[in-house]
DNA sequence: ATGACAACCTGTGGGC
DNA sequence: TGCCCACAGGTTGTCA
C-alpha cells in the first residue's frame, strides 16, 4: 500500500514513540519476507537505543546507538505502535519490544517488505537510488537531461527508482494528470518546460498527500493506526470510466509495465 | 545501458 | 452462492 507519503507518515507516526526507547526483545513470528530476516538484525537490535527515524526513498531508517535498522513496507506492510501485550493477529510477523511495555509491530500479508541491519550508511539497496523527489536537486532540468534518447514512456521513466525515488503508481498517475502530460509519451520527447511542470506536480502531490497522512485505499494505517485522507483528492487513480474533474471527458485506463494507468485523453497530451 | 517481463506472496473483487 | 482469474500501493533479477 505504501508509497512515499505513506512511508513518511509512518516515520512521523512512530518516531515520537521509539526515540530514546531501548529494545528489550524482538519477536520474529515469520522471518520469510522478501529476503529472510538475518540473525544479525535481532542480535544487534536487542539492547540498542533508538536515536531517530529517517526515510530514504521508501526505506524507513531507524538509527540506534548500535547501527541502523532499515525497513521496507513492500506492497502491503505497515508498522504500528501497540501495547506489548496486544495479541498478535494473522500476518503480524515481527514485534520490536520496547522498554516501556509497548512494541513496534510489523504487519505484512504479502511479505514483499524487508528488514536489514546497516552498519555503515551504505547498503547495496540504497547505492543506486535516484534523488529524493522533494529535494531541491530534483528539477525539470534534471529529468530532461536524464531522459534524452530514452524511449521508455514518461510514466515508466518517473517510476524508475534510479531516476527519482518515491514516485509510485498512484502519484505517477496523479502528477501526469496535473501536468497535462500523456502517460505514454516517450520520455525522450518531453520538453524541459513540460518536465518543469511535471516536477512541480510531483512535489505538490507528494507534499499534499503527506499533509493528509497519506492515501488509504484499502487498509493503510500510519504509525498510530490512523488512515490517510488523501484518497478523496485523487484526480485520476482508480477513477477509470468516470468523468474528468476538469473537462468531464471519460477517464481511460491502460496498462503500462503491468501497472494500471488512468488518464484523461483530452487533458493529457 | 535500456527495456521488457517474470518473480516474490496473499487477499479481494468482478465476472460467469 | 461459489469458483476462478486478474489484479493490488514495490522492487529486484534475468534475459534480450
Amino acid at each position: 500500500m505504501p508509497e512515499l507519503p505513506e512511508v513518511e507518515t509512518t516515520c512521523r507516526g512512530i518516531a515520537p514513540h521509539i526515540v530514546k526507547r531501548r529494545v528489550v526483545a524482538m519477536i520474529i513470528r515469520e522471518s520469510r519476507l522478501r529476503w529472510p530476516i538475518a540473525a544479525e538484525v535481532e542480535d544487534r537490535l536487542i539492547g540498542a537505543r533508538f536515536l531517530g527515524v529517517r526515510r530514504r526513498a521508501k526505506y524507513i531508517l531507524m538509527d540506534t546507538d548500535q547501527g541502523t535498522l532499515m525497513v521496507h513496507l513492500g506492497m502491503s506492510g505497515s508498522l504500528r505502535i501497540m501495547s506489548a501485550d496486544a495479541p498478535a493477529l494473522f500476518h503480524d510477523h515481527v514485534d520490536i519490544v520496547l522498554d516501556d511495555h509497548h512494541c513496534l509491530r510489523y504487519h505484512d500479508p504479502r511479505r514483499f517488505g524487508s528488514m536489514h541491519w546497516l552498519k555503515e550508511m551504505s547498503h547495496p539497496l540504497l547505492d543506486s537510488l535516484g534523488p529524493e523527489p522533494l529535494a531541491e536537486s530534483f528539477s525539470g532540468a534534471y529529468l530532461y537531461e536524464r531522459s534524452r534518447r530514452r524511449r521508455a514512456s514518461v510514466k515508466q521513466f518517473i517510476m524508475d527508482g534510479k531516476v527519482v525515488v518515491g514516485v509510485g503508481n498512484i502519484y505517477a498517475n496523479e502528477a501526469l494528470f496535473l501536468s497535462g502530460i500523456h502517460p505514454k509519451r516517450a520520455s525522450g520527447r518531453v520538453s524541459v518546460a513540460r518536465y518543469e511542470a511535471l516536477v512541480a506536480a510531483i512535489k505538490e502531490v507528494l507534499a499534499k498527500a503527506i499533509a493528509q497522512g497519506g492515501t488509504t485505499l484499502r487498509d493503510f494505517v500510519g504509525g498510530d493506526g490512523q488512515p490517510g485522507y488523501f484518497a478523496q483528492q485523487l484526480r485520476v487513480y482508480g477513477r477509470q470510466g468516470k468523468p474528468c474533474r476538469v473537462c468531464q471527458t471519460t477517464l481511460k485506463e491502460i496498462r503500462q509495465g503491468g501497472r494500471s494507468t488512468v488518464y484523461c485523453p483530452a487533458c493529457q497530451r
